[in-house]
DNA sequence: CAAATATATGAACATTTATTCATATTTAAA
DNA sequence: TTTAAATATGAATAAATGTTCATATATTTG
């Protein structure tokens, strides 16, 4: 089966939806309280071991090396083990932004 | 049952957490790809009706009609009807900040 | 090496979100 | 005043996310 360019209405259009289908990709994996919290924590101290995430979230082991090991699969964190510990950093500060805007927006 | 502040680790995180839930709720009513073509495009047009948007994110009338309902009811969309019509807008223009971090963040 | 600590993993289940389909509602126009 | 057009709604289902629990792995320490 064939696809003629010219049925395609907007070319601009499709590369744009294929953009929102890739922001969307990252903003789900992010559109969570504790995950949220996460990179706020993490826009503020640099890196942070889960036993300390876990404690300043309150969130049970597992849940958190859950949520860990998504958002580093999915390109938000990165990790670096040192001895028993695994230290959690932001993979890309430009993330702090997103915290930033939704914290300024009065939408929230 | 009780609870006592002092077994509060730390109110301003509490806060936080609130804060938090509360975007990622905002957040995960955008964080599809339908969705954020809508905005994108409201972001550039102001007003659009339900059977323009369906043109351009070629989206089936039902679906779409069903993320438009979504979002106005989760106060992200405005939505004022002119005969057959229903015209959608975007309720906070700070919406538009968001669509642009993630425009500028390199993560996207 | 055995025990303890920190973290990860996988399977099962629960909850949310997305999608489809059939039908209802609203308004305009023949 | 029936018909058509634009949009919404609800129920059923599918797919994705979140949560729990039991267990595995890696590393350190006695």
């Amino acid at each position: 089966m064939f696809i003629y360019l010219h049925e395609i209405s907007n070319m601009n259009q499709i590369i744009e939806i294929e953009r929102m289908e890739k922001a969307a990709y990252t903003l789900k994996a992010i559109s969570n309280g504790t995950r949220l919290c996460v990179i706020s924590l993490l826009s503020q101290k640099e890196e942070m071991n889960v036993s300390q995430l876990g404690e300043e979230l309150n969130c049970e082991q597992s849940l958190l090396s859950h949520h860990l090991t998504d958002m580093r699969a999915k390109g938000i964190l990165n990790c670096r083990r040192d001895g028993k510990n695994c230290y959690y950093s932001l993979k890309n500060k430009q993330m702090i932004q997103i915290i930033d805007c939704i914290r300024t927006c009065n939408c929230v």
